[in-house]
DNA sequence: GGGGAGAGATGCCGC
DNA sequence: GCGGCATTTCTCCCC
């Protein structure tokens, strides 16, 4: 279909068909911030909840996009077709001015399936919690991932002295804001309970020179450790992790 | 199109055309995490830098994704279709398994534009160095956006009594990740100069609770600004912004 | 709806 | 390549 007909596009939008187009154009916005882009070839995708997105041919991300609930109509401007979009909610507004139609495709689709995910700094939260000795002998949690008075805290435990523990988990590279994240978090909890010394550590597959520096600076601790994936070996039911070994404790 | 030609897909592939493909399939992926999302309707596109992107009817994220630069091909397996997608140096793999196609589309698209944008922290930061009196009557900056041997620091200068100023813009509400990163900058500073004063200030339209008590417990300041936009005004070889009064100068 | 924090974040720039 | 940081971040959860 190389042909945009705006009625097919109307209807499309009315029946929250989802719209694939291939096309020569250029895009303008106006909104939280504002951009202006010249004309090339992208692909434009409508989607069924009036998502839309403006797809350069590289990159993972669209170049200029509309969030959900936006208002699209089109028109015909001389030779030119003109997109525009609307946001009143958010105050964003979007024109794309289309030279050419390269593709053009309407179609209704259902989906409604949610995707499952391991190996997040959750997973690496309930890994520790359930395995305690991935921090050390005799490390004794109290929560994960919980809303405590004090903030989010990933990992709250005691040590085998009794000293109260926060354990910020990272997937990915420790660095500079993670330990600042764990320094609020250890402030927090030596004021609320009026403590002297509460224990800080970061639990990361890898750590920042300026990191490192910060945490020693702190007097606080790293520790190795890496999201678990366990795709096959997940059971949804039971959500448990037998992998790891707890042979320290 | 709704037949998918598994030699027109090779073919663009080889000639880096980007692939649209509306289809019902099921995906899984295993790399820096792992994933796996059942059978409902999607595009997919393969970009031209091969980046591969799977879509749902709604959201503006991709509900999986493979970077550029990754390798696809797809083939039959009884009545089902897999592309197969991986990234050898990332590690990252993924098989979309195809049970229906609804629209095919190939089309080489070129695109040589970059998108300019108005409003960003940086557009801030230099309203500011432009505009000192944003900050307060006799301020001087001394540099922006700059990576001094403090850390990168937005706006940083002297008031008018020769204390040195760390300014930290934010576009949007400045939270306590700002405020730490603020507070990370000004310790910097004073550590490396000696200084027991050192002024830290928050340029933001807007200050959540719990960054203004920390702003305030940390003895630093906020000041309302908020980002330029000036799509039309701008200009591209002055960058002068003549809209903002420094009447307090 | 706002606040707080993660993300398979991505993208940009500098070293 | 990694480090550090912004993003029209987006998304989720909780208040």
């Amino acid at each position: 279909m190389d042909e945009l007909d705006l009625g097919v596009f109307s209807e499309a939008l009315e029946k929250s068909k989802t719209v694939i187009l291939g096309a020569n154009c250029s895009v303008k916005y106006s909104g939280r911030a504002e951009s202006s882009l010249g004309f090339g070839d992208r692909v434009v995708i409508i989607k069924s909840d009036k998502t839309l997105l403006v797809h350069q041919p590289t990159g993972s991300n669209p170049i200029n996009y509309m969030k959900e609930g936006s208002v699209h109509r089109i028109f015909k401007e001389g030779k030119q077709l003109i997109m525009r979009s609307s946001n009143i909610a958010l105050k964003e507004f979007m024109d794309i001015c289309i030279k050419k139609v390269y593709f053009f495709n309407v179609r209704g689709l259902e989906d409604n399936e949610k995707i499952q995910l391991n190996g997040t700094e959750q997973h690496m939260a309930e890994m520790i919690y359930n395995n305690p000795a991935l921090v050390e002998k005799g490390f004794r949690p109290l929560s994960m991932e919980e809303h405590t008075k004090f903030g989010f805290i990933d990992v709250f435990g005691y040590d085998r002295e009794n000293t109260l523990v926060v354990i910020e988990c990272k997937r990915y590279s420790g660095d500079p804001k993670a330990v600042d994240q764990l320094k609020r978090y250890v402030e927090k909890v030596r004021e609320a309970k009026g403590l002297v010394k509460v224990r800080g550590i970061l639990a990361c597959p890898k750590l920042s020179p300026a990191a490192r520096q910060m945490l020693e600076k702190e007097g606080f601790e790293y520790r190795f450790v890496k999201p678990p994936k366990y795709l096959e070996k997940y059971d949804a039911d039971q959500k448990k992790i037998g992998e790891y070994s707890d042979s320290d404790a």
